[in-house]
DNA sequence: CATTACCTTGACGTGCGCGTTAACGTTGCT
DNA sequence: AGCAACGTTAACGCGCACGTCAAGGTAATG
């Protein structure tokens, strides 16, 4: 029997279908150093984290929403790896300048990528217009060669 | 010395320029069906008209700004034809009707490109929220331990 | 008419992002 | 202990989107 609350710890099949990925996918991820490789249990089957998941998913998103190369992508999580340090050492000694340096740094790229959104957007937006004026176009033959058309 | 209002019609090298592609990435994108054949001159060389130009930017933004393929984008420049078919037959005999049936499918292509390009938006706010969010966590870690931190 | 710059069509090469197969180890269940 | 289901690495393959020659034709200039 299953724990309702899905075991915390995916093997890499279940890990797969949820993200909508093949296996092959992730373990190629991994192998270009998108993933921190993920741990493993004892006979070395890889275990995702809830962690693995959602940067899996960003992942999956930034190429299907920005189509950007795996490279593009492991540049662009940098700031990932930054968050994720920062709960592991949440409660470490030490060093408070240098993790404040690196926060600083994951706070740059993410402004970048923030400011590179809004300009897609921008751009997507003309795009739209254009398609709108279009549109119109279409409707204004129609309507005066063919008055008697349905409009949605 | 140049026409100084450019030649109307450009061969390959400058629209290349102009768009930005290669003139390989031409050839490849009428090879596949994206462009139609430009006309040619007695020799045989390339001339593209400022339609075809404007196509070939409208390809180069849906590859850069969406990510799409070849594939997918000859699919989603049906509507252009039809648009460069109405200029080009504007006065021309008959078939209204067909004409018309045309248009309404051009215009049905278009909206779902709207729709989808509204997905996209849609999905990339939600990410831009994410990002936001993700740069107030590290301000308020800034603030909370590194207060005399310049903020932008 | 010769030179130079630009173009033409093949054809092979290349990097990316995986798919697929092979050979084999692990886990879980009975 | 045995079997099925699931996982592992390694290696080859593939389609896409071009890059890069090679061998030659065309255009513009002096």
């Amino acid at each position: 029997m299953e724990d309702s609350q899905s075991h915390a710890y995916l093997q890499i099949g279940e890990a797969a279908e949820r993200a909508q990925l093949t296996q092959r996918t992730l373990r190629y991820y991994e192998e270009k150093g998108l993933l921190n490789s993920p741990t493993r249990m004892d006979g070395g089957f890889r275990l995702y984290s809830a962690d693995d998941m959602e940067r899996i998913d960003r992942i999956r998103q930034m190429k299907e929403l920005l189509g950007f190369s795996l490279a593009e992508i492991k540049a662009m999580i940098e700031s990932d790896d930054v968050r994720l340090q920062i709960r592991a050492e949440w409660r470490s000694d030490a060093d408070t300048a240098e993790k404040a340096e690196q926060i600083r740094r994951a706070r740059e790229v993410t402004l970048q990528q923030i400011t590179m959104l809004d300009q897609k957007m921008t751009k997507m937006n003309a795009m739209r217009e254009t398609l709108n004026e279009r549109i119109q176009k279409y409707d204004a033959w129609l309507l005066e060669r063919v008055p008697q058309t349905a409009r949605s």
